[in-house]
RNA sequence: GCAGAAGUGGUGGAAUUGGUAGACACGCUGGACUUAAAAUCCAGUGGACAGAAAUGUCCGUACGGGUUCAAGUCCCGUCUUCUGUACCA
C-alpha cells in the first residue's frame, strides 16, 4: 500500500484539481494582491508536445504556484495559437478542414498537458481561430482603422478628430511632421488643402488623405509572388532565389495589401524597454530592430529637372567630401533622371538587379556594381555638380532609398568611387585616406569644407544642418530602420478581414455585426486567377441592409459588396490574447474595464527569445494602440520576461557504405575510409543509453538494410554515433513527455526538466540522470514512512536543533531560489535536505509539514499526498509557503566570541564560515596577530583553517 | 563585420557575487543484500607526487598578463564556441 506509487497518486491529485476548481482565478478578490504568470500559447502542431516544450510550462507554474502559496490571487491560463500554416498545408494535402486539424491536435496537446500537473485554470482557455475570440481580433483592426498618430499630442487618436479639424482649418492646421506626411505619398493637389477645399474633395480624394493617416492602411507592397504555386511565400520560404519547395522561380510582384503603421510608435517602442524587466539581449535585438539613427535629411536638386532626391544622412558634418549621389535602382526618379545616351545600360542594370533577390544582393557584397545616370545634381550649399550613379548596394528600403556619398568617411562610398575612378575629397584634418574611408566620428576636426572647417564632428553637424535649413535644403531628423507590418496574407486559415469593398474603396463593417466567420471553401488553394483561397468562397459578399454575409452572386454594388480576400497574420490573434484571459467570455467587450483595470498587465511572461522582433513587438505595438485610445489603462503588455532555453534533441546516427551494403559501428569507422561513409538518422527509441542499437528493430523500420553486412564492435555490439540537434520529428530525436510520466511519473519530470540546468539555458535532453531526481522521491516518500512495511508514520515529537537546521536551511534557500528563478540549484537544495534528513532519521511532523509545503510548487502530486496523508483535508495549495527562522541557522551569523590567555574576549567578524575551534587554534597559532588583537576589536578578520591571514580595523 | 551570451572533473552543472573550487546528480569502482539479476543501501571518485594507512605536499576554473592578504568571480589582451543581425548611408 504504501510504496510510492507515483501513477495512482497523480491520477488522484489531477482528478481532484480539476473537480475542485482548485486553480480558478478569481476576478474579484478584494484585499488580496493579484499575480499573472503567462506563458507563451503554444502552436498546436501535428506532432504533439515533446520533452522541451513544458520546460517554460513548469517553470511558470512553479512561480504561480509559489505565488499562491505567498497569498496571492494568482492568474494562471492557457490557451492554443490556432490560426497557422502546418494546419493549412496539411488541408491542401488532403482536404481535411483546418479546423478539424486544429481540433484534434487541441485535443492531443490537452491530454499531455493535463498528465503533467499544471496549474493552469481552463475555464479561461482562449483560442485564436474560435469566432468569439477573432471577433475581437476584427474589432480591434477596425479600431486600428478608425485611429491615427497625432504627433503633437504623441498618441493615436480618434480619425474623427482629424477629420474635424480639416472640416475647421485644412492642412494648415497640422504640424509639420503631420504635414511631411502629406507632402510624401499624394498628388500635388492634395497635399495642402484649406477647410473649403477639404469640402469640395471627393469621398474618394477625403479617404486617399486620410488613408494617410490611418493606423492600418491599403499600401501596394512588394510580396514573393511564386506562379507555379501560385502563392505568396515568406523570406525565409525562398532558398537561392527558387522557392523552398519545389525549386520553382519567384517573382517580386506589387499587390493591394493592409499595413500597420507601426513606425508611428517607434519611438515609444523604443523607450518603453527602459522600464521593463526583459533579458537585456532581446531588448538589444529590439532596439537593433528599431534601429533609431539620427541625422539629417538633405534635398538635392537636379540640373535641369524639376524634381529633388532626398537623402538621409547620419554624417551631415561631411556635407562638403561629397562627391557623387547613388540612387537604389529601384528608386522612382531613376527612369526620370537618365539622360539618352546612358538610358539602354542604365535599363539593363535595373532589370539585371531586379532578378537577383534580395538575399543574394545581401549575400554578395564584394561585387561592386552600379551605372551613371548621366545627370548631375547641385550640391546645396557649395553649388557643385555632382554625378547621379545608380548602385544595389543602397537599398531601396532603407532611408529614402538613396544616399550621398562621401567616399573619404565611408567604406562602401570609397570603394565604388575607387572601382569607378571617381573622385574622393579628403575632409579631415590630417588624416590619410589613400587605402580606406575614416569612418570614425570623433577625435577629427573637418577641413577643407568652407565653413565647417576646423569644427570637430558634433559642432559640424549643428553648423551644417542650421546651413542646410536655412537655404531650404535639408534639416536635422532621425530615421528608423523599422518599417510599416504588412498585416495581408493569402492564406485560408486565418482572420478574416472585417472588410467590404464599395466602388474599390475598403469599408469597415459595423462592429456590432463581428464576427465576419471564415467562409467554406471547396480547396485551400489560391483561384485560377491568383486570389487567395477565400476568392473560392461561395458565399463571400456582405449586405449592406441585411447585415450580413450573403452569396457572391448577389453583388450589385448597390447594397451588396464583395469582402476582402485576403486573411490576417499569425501575430494578429497573439498580439492581444493576454488580455482576453481575463474575461474570456465577454460577449460585449474583449474584456471589461474592471477586469482589464484589476489584473493589469502580465507580471511574469516566460517564453521562446525567438519571438524577439515578431510577437514581442507587435503586441507592444497593439498595447500601445490601445492605450492610448483608453481601451486599457496599461501601456506595455509584459512586466517581467523569462526565455526559457531550448530543449535540444540527441540524435543518433548509423553509419552506412555509400552503396548502402554495409552497416559500420560507430567503433568502427576508423577503419574505413571516412569519403565512403555516409550517416544516417536512426530513431532514438531504438538505442539504449549506451549507445547501442537494437538492429533488428532498425531493420525492420528500415527494410533496405535487410540484407546489409554489420560491422560490430569487438564484443558484437553495434553502436550508433550521437549528435545534439534541434528536437525534430524529421531528425528522429523526439522524446514525449508522456513516455516519461509512464516510467518515472509526472513529479519526477518537472524536477528533472528543471535540475537539467539553468532555466534561461539551452541544453541537450539526456534521460540518463533521471533516476537520480525519481530516487529522490523515493526517498522523500520514505521520510514520512518506517519500518520494513512502510507505513505511514510522522512523530510529532519535537524534532532535534540539527533537523531544524537542515529545515531552516532548506526554506531560506528555496525561497531565494523561487525568487531568482533558480529552480535548478533549488531541486540539489531538496536532494541535500532529504539526504541530511534521513542520515537524522527525522520524522517529526514539525519537520515534515513545511518540507512538503516547500516542495510542493515543484513535485505537486507527491506533496498533496503527504498532505493528505498526514491528516489535512484541504489541498496544500492554499497552505502559507515557509519562512525560515534564523535562530535555527545561529552558525550561519559570523560573529565569534574569542577568549585567549585565559582573560582576554573579542568579538570578530569572520570572512568565511569556520569553528570555534579552528578560530581560535589559528589565532593562537599567528604569534603576529595577538598584538594587533589586543589592541581592540578588528573590524573584519581573514582567516583560514591554521592561520590569520588578516585584519582589517 | 557588428551586437549579445558563454568557456569549471568522464558528463549535466554548484560556488552565499572577491573568501577552503568541484555542492547536488549522472557515470564509474568497490562493498552489503541475493542462487542470480533488477531494485535498494554504504563507501570511494579533479590531477600529480609521497605514504601500509590516516594523511600530507604541489598543480588545477580556455590562454597570457594585472589588481588584491585572497580571483572561477574584478581589469587588460588573445583564442574558441554558441545566439541574434547584417551593404542601415
Amino acid at each position: 500500500m504504501s510504496k510510492y506509487t507515483f501513477r495512482s497518486i497523480e491520477e488522484k491529485w489531477q482528478n481532484y484539481w480539476a473537480q475542485n476548481q482548485t486553480f480558478a482565478a478569481k476576478n474579484d478578490a478584494v484585499g488580496q494582491p493579484k499575480f499573472y504568470v503567462l506563458d507563451m500559447f503554444p502552436y498546436p502542431s501535428g506532432a504533439g508536445l515533446h520533452v522541451g516544450h513544458p520546460l517554460g510550462y513548469i517553470a511558470s507554474d512553479i512561480y504561480a504556484r509559489y505565488k499562491r502559496h505567498k497569498g496571492f490571487n494568482v492568474l494562471h491560463p492557457q490557451g492554443y495559437d490556432s490560426f497557422g500554416l502546418p494546419a493549412e498545408q496539411y488541408a491542401i494535402q488532403t482536404g481535411q478542414h483546418p479546423s478539424k486539424t486544429t481540433q484534434e491536435n487541441i485535443a492531443r496537446y490537452r491530454e499531455q498537458l493535463d498528465r503533467m500537473g499544471f496549474s493552469f485554470d481552463w475555464q479561461r482557455e482562449v483560442r485564436t481561430s474560435n469566432p468569439d475570440y477573432y471577433r475581437w481580433t476584427q474589432w480591434i483592426f477596425i479600431q486600428l482603422y478608425d485611429s491615427w498618430y497625432d504627433t503633437v499630442q504623441d498618441k493615436a487618436r480618434s480619425i474623427s478628430d482629424l477629420i474635424a479639424i480639416f472640416e475647421q482649418a485644412g492642412s494648415g492646421a497640422l504640424n509639420e511632421d503631420l504635414n511631411a506626411v502629406l507632402m510624401q505619398n499624394l498628388p500635388e493637389e492634395l497635399t495642402s488643402f484649406n477647410a473649403e477645399q477639404w469640402q469640395g474633395f471627393t469621398p474618394e480624394q477625403k479617404e486617399t488623405i486620410l488613408s494617410e493617416f490611418r493606423l492600418t492602411y491599403l499600401a501596394e507592397s512588394e510580396v514573393n509572388w511564386c506562379p507555379a504555386l501560385g502563392t505568396v511565400l515568406a523570406n525565409d520560404e525562398i532558398v537561392n532565389g527558387v522557392s523552398e519547395r519545389g525549386g520553382h522561380p519567384v517573382v517580386r510582384k506589387k499587390m493591394k495589401q493592409w499595413s500597420m503603421r507601426i513606425t508611428a510608435y517607434a519611438q515609444r517602442l523604443l523607450d518603453g524597454l527602459e522600464n521593463i524587466d526583459w533579458p537585456e539581449p532581446l531588448k538589444e535585438s529590439q532596439r537593433h530592430w528599431i534601429g533609431r539613427s539620427q541625422g539629417a535629411s538633405v534635398r538635392f536638386d537636379i540640373k535641369g529637372h524639376q524634381g529633388q532626391i532626398e537623402v538621409f544622412t547620419t554624417r551631415p558634418d561631411t556635407i562638403f567630401g561629397v562627391s557623387f549621389l547613388t540612387l537604389a535602382p529601384e528608386h522612382e526618379l531613376v527612369a526620370a533622371l537618365t539622360t539618352p545616351e546612358h538610358k539602354e545600360a542604365v535599363e539593363a542594370y535595373v532589370t539585371a538587379s531586379a532578378q537577383r533577390s534580395e538575399r543574394e544582393r545581401m549575400a554578395d557584397v564584394k561585387t561592386i556594381s552600379g551605372v551613371f545616370t548621366g545627370a548631375y545634381a547641385i550640391h546645396p550649399l557649395s553649388g557643385v555638380q555632382l554625378p547621379i550613379w545608380i548602385g544595389d548596394y543602397v537599398l531601396a528600403g532603407y532611408g529614402t532609398g538613396a544616399v550621398m556619398a562621401v567616399p573619404c568617411g565611408d567604406q562602401r562610398d570609397f570603394d565604388f568611387a575607387k572601382h569607378f575612378d571617381l573622385p574622393i575629397p579628403n575632409i579631415f584634418k590630417d588624416i590619410s585616406i589613400e587605402n580606406e574611408a575614416y569612418a570614425l566620428k570623433d577625435p577629427c576636426i573637418i577641413d577643407q569644407s568652407d565653413f565647417l572647417s576646423g569644427l570637430n564632428y558634433a559642432q559640424a553637424c549643428l553648423a551644417a544642418i542650421k546651413a542646410l535649413e536655412d537655404c531650404g535644403h535639408g534639416h536635422g531628423t532621425i530615421n528608423y530602420r523599422l518599417r510599416d507590418a504588412v498585416f495581408s496574407r493569402q492564406r485560408y486559415w486565418g482572420e478574416p478581414f472585417p472588410v467590404y469593398y464599395k466602388n474599390g474603396m475598403p469599408q469597415m463593417i459595423d462592429p456590432e455585426h463581428l464576427p465576419i466567420v471564415l467562409p467554406e471553401v471547396d480547396a485551400y488553394l489560391p483561384t485560377e486567377d491568383g486570389d487567395p483561397p477565400l476568392g473560392r468562397a461561395d458565399q463571400w459578399a456582405w449586405d449592406t441592409e441585411a447585415h450580413c454575409v450573403v452569396a457572391k452572386e448577389l453583388i450589385d454594388n448597390k447594397t451588396v459588396f464583395p469582402l476582402e480576400l485576403n486573411t490576417m497574420p499569425g501575430w494578429a490573434g497573439s498580439s492581444w490574447y493576454f488580455f482576453r484571459y481575463m474575461d474570456p467570455n465577454n460577449q460585449s467587450e474583449f474584456a471589461s474595464a474592471q477586469a482589464l483595470d484589476y489584473w493589469g498587465s502580465v507580471d511574469l511572461y516566460i517564453g521562446g527569445s525567438e519571438h524577439a522582433t515578431g510577437h514581442l513587438l507587435y503586441s507592444r505595438f497593439w498595447v500601445k494602440f490601445l492605450f492610448d485610445r483608453g481601451f486599457i489603462g496599461v501601456d506595455e503588455p509584459f512586466k517581467k520576461l523569462i526565455n526559457q532555453g531550448m530543449i535540444l534533441g540527441e540524435s543518433a546516427f548509423v553509419y552506412r557504405s555509400a552503396d548502402g551494403k554495409q552497416l559500420v559501428s560507430a567503433g568502427r569507422i576508423k577503419d574505413y575510409d571516412a569519403q565512403i561513409l555516409q550517416s544516417v538518422h536512426c530513431d532514438v527509441a531504438m538505442v539504449s543509453l549506451t549507445n547501442e542499437l537494437d538492429l533488428e528493430q532498425f531493420v525492420a523500420w528500415r527494410p533496405e538494410y535487410n540484407s546489409a553486412e554489420v560491422i560490430t564492435e569487438a564484443d558484437g555490439t553495434f553502436k550508433v554515433k550521437r549528435e545534439v540537434e534541434k528536437m525534430s520529428k524529421s531528425k528522429f530525436n523526439v522524446v514525449n513527455p508522456d513516455d516519461i510520466c509512464d516510467q518515472y511519473g509526472a513529479d519526477t519530470l518537472r524536477l528533472y526538466e528543471m535540475f537539467l540546468g539553468p532555466l534561461e539555458q539551452s541544453k541537450p535532453w539526456s534521460t540518463a540522470g533521471i533516476t537520480g531526481v525519481h530516487g529522490f522521491l523515493k526517498k522523500l516518500w520514505k521520510l514520512y514512512h518506517s519500518g520494513d512495511v512502510e507505513s505511514f508514520c510522522v512523530s510529532e515529537q519535537r524534532p532535534s536543533s540539527d533537523a531544524l537546521k537542515v529545515l531552516h536551511k532548506t526554506i531560506k534557500k528555496v525561497n531565494a531560489d523561487i525568487q531568482e528563478f533558480s529552480f535548478n540549484t533549488s531541486v540539489s537544495t531538496f536532494m541535500i535536505a532529504a539526504n541530511e534528513l534521513t542520515a537524522l532519521k527525522s520524522n517529526q511532523r514539525e519537520i515534515l509539514e513545511p518540507l512538503a509545503v516547500l516542495i510542493a510548487p515543484y513535485a505537486p502530486h507527491i506533496a498533496e499526498e503527504l498532505w493528505a496523508l498526514m491528516g489535512h483535508k484541504q489541498s496544500i495549495a492554499a497552505v502559507a509557503y515557509p519562512e525560515h527562522d534564523e535562530k535555527y541557522l545561529v552558525e550561519a551569523t559570523k560573529t565569534y566570541p574569542i577568549s585567549f590567555n585565559g582573560k582576554t574576549r573579542f568579538t570578530l567578524e569572520l570572512a568565511m564560515d569556520l569553528s570555534k575551534e579552528q578560530i581560535e587554534a589559528a589565532v593562537m597559532a599567528d604569534e603576529r596577530t595577538i598584538a594587533q588583537l589586543q589592541g581592540g576589536t578588528p573590524k573584519k578578520v581573514i582567516v583560514v583553517p591554521g592561520k590569520i591571514v588578516n585584519i582589517v580595523g
